[in-house]
DNA sequence: CCAATATTTAAACAGTGTTTAATTTAAAAT
DNA sequence: ATTTTAAATTAAACACTGTTTAAATATTGG
């Protein structure tokens, strides 16, 4: 057939992605399968297959949805508080890593075949995320090219604590909650404020 | 039967932990199936699930392994390098996450479902590895408990490099390698001793 | 030698992502 | 208005996965 008349391509492509997020946030990854979301959204995976190619490429799209919200959230954020930007993002990562950690698993953290390219739309919000980063740099580094480099670096890092504390490899024991973690980070980048 | 008398029951532990690696090292993870291994050292699925339980059992049991293999790798390359040992260590770490991305990724990386429990070994090697990057920091942070957090955030941070660089998700533009990251890094880690 | 226990296997179970070919529908061309 | 043409949809099968089961086989201790 040509579609049903129940929805346009684009209805199809966001009620899979609206009912995708849905069934992370509750059931986590493992809980999202090609014919568990077709069925849930009333088709059959092989309609999945012909608008997402794989189901890698629909989770790339759904990725790039999920930063979207994301970065939405994060400036309202930033604009509404008082602290230091930097200080804001650093707490603002850790909270959805851990509050919704199965977004972050998927956005953040999931391996794709190498073959695979990342969606124009993935890549572009990734990098606006990053500058957030960058922009609360302004006072800690003027020079543009080492800032983003800089910015890099604590994305990472942040990224790292996260990363081995949705893993479990990172024992609690003696206070080192990625909270800790985040504060010597941070006070790392002050004293190079102190300096230079 | 009891055992075919072919191997004793570490015989076939060993036999195969060692399989596993070579599959690993040549195939990646994908290359890894219960199946697959049980019939490259002559046994079926059975006998794997009756030694180790699951096949996350295993892989805790040859992550384990590999953990133990680079330790020894380490203390050998620190003890040659006349640099200074975090610096090693930090090199190290890239070469072993790009290098070796197959073993980095099953040792470091993988998710296990939360309700099992990490093998005695496995918490142990890691805990070893730390330990190497803590006794490096000695003349950067003194205080016992302040330098365990500082070897853990910097152990994190290396960690979240190699991590966004094993799923594509770090950009190379601009030079942003790995190992330019891990010198922003180191450098934030110099000035912090200039300062106290 | 027999009974108890540990090991091993074949087979099935319940799923997974994906491909195929056939079918249905809508839109475009005549 | 009717016939092409192309797009969307489905059911079914394919080729795997990890795992469980029950039966069969060996080895060990009595």
């Amino acid at each position: 057939m040509a579609r049903r008349a129940d929805h346009t391509a684009q209805e199809l492509k966001s009620l899979a992605i609206g009912k995708g997020l849905e069934i992370i946030d509750k059931q986590g990854m493992s809980g999202l399968t090609a014919r568990g979301l077709a069925q849930a959204i009333g088709y059959t995976p092989g309609t999945l297959y012909h608008f997402f190619g794989s189901l890698d490429g629909y989770l790339l799209v759904l990725s790039a949805h999920i930063l979207d919200l994301w970065h939405q959230e994060l400036t309202a954020k930033i604009k509404a508080s008082r602290r230091p930007a930097i200080h804001t993002l650093a707490a603002a990562y850790i909270d959805f890593a851990l509050a919704r950690k199965n977004r972050w698993e998927l956005a953040f953290a999931r391996n794709y075949p190498p073959d695979l390219p990342l969606p124009d739309d993935y890549v572009s919000n990734m990098a606006r995320l990053l500058m957030l980063i960058d922009q609360s740099l302004t006072k800690h580094e003027p020079q543009a090219d080492k800032r983003h480099r800089l910015a890099k670096t604590l994305w990472a890092s942040m990224h790292g604590i996260c990363s081995l504390a949705h893993t479990q490899r990172l024992s609690y024991s003696a206070g080192d909650t990625p909270e800790a973690l985040a504060k010597v980070l941070l006070e790392l980048l002050e004293q190079k404020k102190a300096v230079s």
